[in-house]
DNA sequence: TATTTTAGTTGCACTATGCAATTAATCAAT
DNA sequence: ATTGATTAATTGCATAGTGCAACTAAAATA
């Protein structure tokens, strides 16, 4: 298991998410949730990211224990574990679709006609 | 030094910007110029999250690279840097903005009113 | 010339990440 | 009931990143 660290470094508000969500990982996850509508563990795997199993596991947990992200048995099938956001984990679609609108400006690389074509629907959640 | 990861993880631009933007001290950075009105390198190690000095100057230097902060000598006094926002680096208000509304509503432990009160001036920023 | 200021760098211990292999529980087919 | 596949993890280990304290080098000041 990985270290948590649950020492919040000030009262700034910037930095209490950040102590949550700054990571390489987080966002990506929650994106996936979000806006990819994926909800078992190994729907995340399968993303072009490839997050390790041990580091989404990791996520998950303190994404949960944080309130972003609710988990459940799937009632039809047990071995499955169903992740699904929150109101909290909802409310950083904003966040994340500024992310994606800088990214998409600002970094040539990156392919947003390519991404958002991915997307099932986000209607929902804005 | 600090090995550079400049792999791009995928196309998709929220995964483009948490590349370079996403870990837990380099928003800080951008927050204390844009919103703190600091652009020294002794300012920045100042800030209540307590940066260490090896990490701020690898940050500052990744941040330069990326095009997001430039880097000057001061004028009247050639020991001083002078680190400024790039267009691409004030075009990252919106997010840290969000950042700031959702650590706020959601983290009780987070002071929005103690940590607004010290900011210099935010108007020539949005 | 000596001291202080400023922006770093260095060394080292500690922590996080990435990868491959493995595990445990459940399900589906025989 | 037994076997094999699926799912959600965990484990071990090598590599990479972070945090802390001490140190350095250039420029300004007394």
């Amino acid at each position: 298991m990985v270290k948590q660290d649950q020492i919040k470094r000030s009262s700034c508000p910037v930095s209490c998410a950040l102590d949550i969500l700054g990571d390489k990982w987080t966002l990506l996850v929650i994106r996936d949730i979000m806006f990819m509508r994926k909800q078992y563990f190994g729907d995340f795997l399968m993303s072009p990211e490839k997050i390790a199993s041990n580091i989404l596991s990791d996520r998950l947990r303190k994404l949960e224990e944080s309130n972003i992200v609710s988990r459940q048995r799937d009632p039809g099938n047990a071995r499955r574990v169903i992740y699904t956001l929150t109101e909290k984990g909802h409310d950083l679609s904003p966040a994340i679709l500024e992310l994606l609108r800088w990214g998409s400006k600002h970094d040539p690389a990156s392919d947003a006609q390519e991404f958002l074509s991915q997307y099932p629907n986000t209607s929902s959640h804005n």
